[in-house]
RNA sequence: GUGGUUGUAGCUCAGCUGGUUAGAGCACCAGAUUGUGAUUCUGGGGGUCGUGGGUUCGAGCCCCAUCAUCCACCCCA
């Protein structure tokens, strides 16, 4: 037997972990509730062919496939061998591979609703917490595997959903305590009159790929990116003057509406980002011209939020506004918007801001010592006493020396001891030592559970 | 996919220019004392030095390969 291990970029979640974890999914969770999203799971895998070429060519080369099955059998050799040839080529073959593991929630929920449009109540809100795969090399804060939390809106154009998911985020990241969290917004609509002001809009993409680097890798850099795109000199200085564009989001909106005095398209841009903002007034919303996002489904507002300035981390989040998410799949005319919280970067965030409340690693509330086995039988039936009065608690079973019994607890962080001696056996008592402050009372057994109501009710949950 | 970092006990690490039975702290176990948790004392278990080759009289240390790890790029949450 060789050394046991799991596979690069997925984890084990200790106890510990899985409580932290659960503290900010049920918080997403909660919110999502509120908001009006209903719940969607889907499968962890898809056919390949619902998958490929919805990420553009460096997304497809990260799905994880997943092998057929049977290949041995003497009926399907040939064909194993023909897919293997293919496979070879870099190119996929359904005599391998048909099924993959899902790369996000968005392309699985977008089949779904194409499945089931005739069925679905429209505007449809769905939220949908589920891990996804990437074949991806790990590093810090990127996973192979791990799990996104998303909420979309389909079947309404309404900016009042734009407004509603930046609400929502804010009270998540403020009801998790991430002070000094960014959320920037954008429109597509205005980098599309970008690329049609240098005269061809199917530069678009290149051009998003490149400004949205900017804060990485500097103007100058980004200058020479967009000159491999074969923009002249006025195209590459319109778009520095658009990347130059400074102030408060209401300065921004005029530069911008000055730059493109023409264009239908930076005009729409602009009255929808111009509601939004007046939608969410009092949220801390930053208008930033140079998010992109790499998607290309999108094309109206888009979002992206960003974890405070004193830890590294990419984006904890994003989304933005698809006008034709189905069409993919055969159903057209159903806009839709949608956000994504990053559960495993924001975890890492508030692990590195020391966010997490102490009081998550509180799993039982007493521990039943004793001082050996007649005493442990004596007690037995007041811990299911207690149990079943909702106080979570439990008795060492081992016959063992105070001393690692308190050991015991003080890991486990259970703030209370039950303590059963032989003389509290004789009087019906026992000592309840709360492991915190050190102190201790001897109470009659008989009240033992109203005193952890007591006690429970000023603990927080 | 490209480039780099690291890999010694359960954990954190030390190991001088290659030289005898590879060490420390914490943790763990046992014993002493004790009706009360980071007290004290005594003793103890545990390491194929990531793995496989090579150089050498001799490798934890040098060389090659491989795996894992972390980081950067690409891309992304």
């Amino acid at each position: 037997m060789s050394k046991p291990g799991i596979p690069q970029g997925t984890r084990d979640f200790s106890a510990e972990t899985v409580k932290k974890r659960n503290h900010i999914l049920s918080t997403i969770r909660r919110n999502f509730e509120l908001y009006g999203f209903q719940p969607l799971e889907t499968p962890a895998m898809e056919n390949l062919e619902t998958l490929m070429g919805k990420y553009g060519e460096e997304g497809d080369k990260l799905i994880f496939k997943i092998l057929n099955n049977g290949l041995y059998e003497t009926k399907n050799q040939d064909k194993a061998r023909e897919g293997f040839e293919k496979a070879l080529t870099g190119k996929n073959s359904p005599l391998l591979t048909e099924r993959a593991l899902k790369y996000d929630l968005t392309i699985p929920f977008a089949r779904y609703v194409a499945m089931n449009h005739g069925q679905l109540t429209f505007p449809y809100k769905r939220y949908q917490i589920q891990p996804v795969w990437r074949a991806d090399r790990p590093q810090k804060g990127r996973y192979r595997e791990f799990t996104q939390c998303d909420a979309d809106i389909v079947g309404s154009a309404s900016l009042f959903n734009e407004a509603e998911l930046a609400a929502l985020y804010h009270d998540v990241f403020t009801q998790l305590g991430l002070k000094g969290y960014k959320l920037m917004v954008n429109s597509r609509k205005l980098l599309s009159a970008l690329a049609e002001a240098c005269g061809n809009k199917e530069l678009l993409t290149g051009i998003t790929v490149a400004i949205d680097k900017l804060d990485k890798i500097g103007l100058e850099k980004v200058k020479e990116a967009l000159k491999e795109l074969t923009l002249t000199e006025p195209q590459v200085q319109l778009i520095e003057n658009y990347l130059n564009i400074d102030g408060s989001n209401d300065e921004k909106l005029e530069s911008i509406a000055r730059l493109f005095p023409e264009s239908a398209e930076a005009r729409e841009g602009l009255t929808e980002i111009k509601t939004l903002l007046q939608l969410t007034i009092g949220l801390p919303i930053i208008l930033d011209l140079t998010l992109a996002r790499g998607l290309n489904y999108y094309t109206g507002i888009i979002f992206e939020v960003k974890a405070p300035e004193t830890v590294q981390m990419g984006s904890i989040g994003g989304g933005g506004r698809y006008d034709d998410l189905t069409g993919l799949f055969g159903v057209q005319g159903i806009p839709g918007v949608g956000i994504s919280f990053g559960v495993d970067r924001i975890y890492d965030v508030m692990e590195a801001l020391q966010l997490f409340p102490d009081h998550l690693q509180t799993a039982t509330t007493a521990l039943f010592l004793h001082m050996g086995n007649e005493e442990s039988r004596f007690v037995f039936p007041w811990v299911q006493v207690l149990r079943h009065q909702q106080i979570a608690c439990e008795l060492y079973p081992e016959t063992a020396k105070m001393d690692k019994q308190l050991k015991y607890a003080d890991k486990k962080r259970i703030p209370f001891a039950v303590i059963m001696g032989s003389r509290e056996m004789a009087n019906e008592t026992c000592i309840v030592k709360n492991l915190q402050t050190g102190d201790q009372v001897n109470i009659p057994l008989n009240e033992l559970t109203t005193y952890f109501l007591r006690e429970n009710s000023r603990l927080p949950n």
